[in-house]
DNA sequence: GTCTATAGCTGGATAGAC
DNA sequence: GTCTATCCAGCTATAGAC
């Protein structure tokens, strides 16, 4: 953790990295992350103890770098559709360089496996923070602030993500119109998003009309 | 398939759902399946010949069986509100019994096992089949037809379940927080949706310059 | 820190008795 | 059709040489 060694610890991590996305969480193992980290699969267990434990070592610390590279195109965000352009470039390169592909196996791994299970929550609360941030921001002013919570949408966008990746991994055309459909759908968002005055306090009051119909006062969390 | 027997090949099907549900596609083997299902592992090749063959034919068998459970449901749905309240149902139901989380799991291993892939891949053109039928019937005649594309829609739908039924597994709190914040959004699909006849003419221009803009002509399908 | 070797176990798959 | 027994590959984890 010192000095001059790029070594053994991170090329285990990132063996494991490459483990998941070539095998899955089905196939990964001392031996085949072994094999993709180039060194001897015993070093897994010097190094980290088990396997759990360099899996989610590596999840949390690819997540991290992947998170704090995106860190200030999400601060230069400033409004809804910068951010959905964003995401759709955000989307296709960690789907390129295989990272949601990694999340995605982590997560399935974590349903069963309690011990992948944090690593997996706290890998996602990285995006999601992220994310979140940004939504407060770009919402703030938006005749949308009434109706967006910014935090269960964060976790929203990323699940969706997910979703779409596993998607992807066995009909890429039926994603494909999945996230046209989507793109489609937020142009209403946007135009929304900048209604003139007084469209934006007519949409407002149908709004909390309908609010209220729907969400029994004192109601949800 | 044809007489007395509710047996062996039909409690293989099962266990091998009951196994995934529990160990996940991590875990399953012809062992742990044959254990959920209480017969001999060696039976599992005598049927099925491989493990895979097994999974394949599990999902797919009760993955129709569930579709088939809700098509009265689906077929009886004339409204947006309808079908966001038959969603609800359907989703809170088919968690809990296991059903999504197998789904999920499914599409986890088959992004590296070629021979579960279609298996996955039909299993979720079942769902969207029904779901894609609905939509363009209740879409029809909403303002919101021009800008939703139901097949697209109906795959953005399941990947959302998907991506959902994951992040359930990890952080429930969290995944709560992201389909409560989902639903408070469909509110302004609801509102759209039944829009008085100016409204909805205005919404219309704004919509049609809106999408000239983000769609070039003879843009995508 | 890294390697070889190996113990002990679980896995897929088959042979052959019943 | 179903069971027992078994082969052999691959797995985790450790011991011990270097």
């Amino acid at each position: 953790m010192n000095s001059a060694s790029i070594s053994t610890r991170q090329r285990l991590m990132d063996g494991a990295v490459e483990a998941i996305r070539r095998y899955g969480i089905a196939g990964v193992s001392a031996r085949t992350v072994a094999g993709c980290a180039g060194v001897n699969q015993a070093l897994v267990f010097y190094h980290f103890g088990t396997l759990d434990e360099l899996l989610v070592a590596a999840c949390q610390a690819a997540t991290a770098e992947r998170v704090a590279d995106y860190r200030d195109r999400f601060a230069a965000v400033r409004s809804l559709s910068e951010l959905l352009d964003l995401g759709r470039e955000l989307h296709e390169q960690e789907r390129q360089a295989g990272n949601l592909a990694v999340l995605a196996q982590m997560l399935a791994g974590a349903q069963t496996d309690g011990r992948l299970a944090p690593a997996a929550a706290a890998a996602l609360r990285l995006w999601t923070d992220e994310i979140e941030l940004v939504l407060r921001r770009v919402l703030a002013g938006s005749p949308l602030a009434a109706l967006a919570d910014p935090p269960g949408l964060a976790r929203a966008v990323a699940a969706g993500f997910v979703g779409l990746e596993l998607y992807e991994g066995v009909d890429r055309a039926g994603a494909d119109d999945a996230l046209a459909a989507l793109e489609q759908l937020a142009v209403l968002v946007d135009v929304v998003d900048d209604l003139g005055p007084v469209a934006r306090r007519a949409l407002q009051g149908r709004l909390a009309r309908r609010s209220r119909g729907r969400v029994p006062p004192g109601g949800r969390s």
